[in-house]
DNA sequence: TTTACTTAGTTGCATAAACAACTATATGTC
DNA sequence: GACATATAGTTGTTTATGCAACTAAGTAAA
């Protein structure tokens, strides 16, 4: 049994999401403002895989908490744009994998510089343990969440 | 200048939001398990009505953080399942104030029943000042990206 | 090796969001 | 009163999400 009773006025905000929706239209602004012609979304993707290229675009689901429809639409729309490629996986016909493009390499330093000041913006002020103290929450909520519970 | 620096690792996590994506996930499966025939989005407009009936269409912009078009449309749907209604203003044509049925008062509070059920899932085991320190971040970063700075 | 099951990815459909361009009404100034 | 300007709301277009139904390929068991 959880402690955790919420008062009616404050059980929107944490459903709302309004923080990282904050977060991602001013990162948006910054791309648009710097003539990247890219959604947040397709971002995240990209993200991913300078962590790790090659990426299959199951594995693109787990890691950006998608659906498998999204994330063939965005691989999509990515491959229209010249900044991946689908290859088939050798051994396993069913699995692609995703790979960069030297385009969407040139991407990486100039929009990581971006969301690098996107975020210093938004936690400005805040005490760095707090935003530890607060991404762990978050985390423990994506947990919870995340089981069959 | 902030002291925020984040390595690469962990900048993703606070930009996507998948915590509150997951939380507005499970709440959905809620209303889908019920028979309840709402989104979330939709709810997240009766939910403001609940509070203060009769909201125009700007203030329901800017208490769900929509732009306009957005909210125009959410309140089409609304109107299309009867249960909200627009109501012109007496004094200034230009507005329309958006009134609950009766259908949508039915709702309330199986709805935020749910909503409360969702939240105590999510926070289950999260001790409630960590609770209120994270909300604050939030609160927080999402004030600091509403100015224009 | 035939059948059943599982996994990876795609397609169709409905809903929602962001942005720009638009209409209609109100306000303020000359 | 006539003009410019601001505000409230709508419409069109593109992109993204969620769900269900589907195809193709791999696996496992009879």
């Amino acid at each position: 049994m959880s402690n955790n009773q919420f008062k009616k006025g404050e059980l929107y905000s944490f459903i709302s999401g309004k923080a990282s929706t904050a977060i991602a239209r001013r990162l948006q602004k910054k791309f648009n403002g710097s003539n990247f012609n890219l959604t947040i979304e397709q971002w995240s993707i990209l993200y991913h895989l300078w962590k790790e290229d090659g990426k299959s675009q199951q594995q693109l689901c787990t890691a950006t908490f998608r659906d498998k429809p999204s994330i063939t639409r965005l691989i999509d729309n990515l491959e229209k744009l010249s900044l991946v490629k689908r290859v088939p996986d050798e051994k396993d016909r069913r699995i692609n994998k995703v790979f960069l493009t030297r385009e969407a390499r040139i991407l990486e330093e100039q929009s990581m510089q971006m969301a690098q000041e996107t975020l210093n913006e938004a936690l400005e002020g805040v005490p760095a343990e707090h935003v530890n103290l607060c991404k762990e929450v978050l985390q423990k909520v994506y947990d919870n969440l995340s089981q069959n519970s």
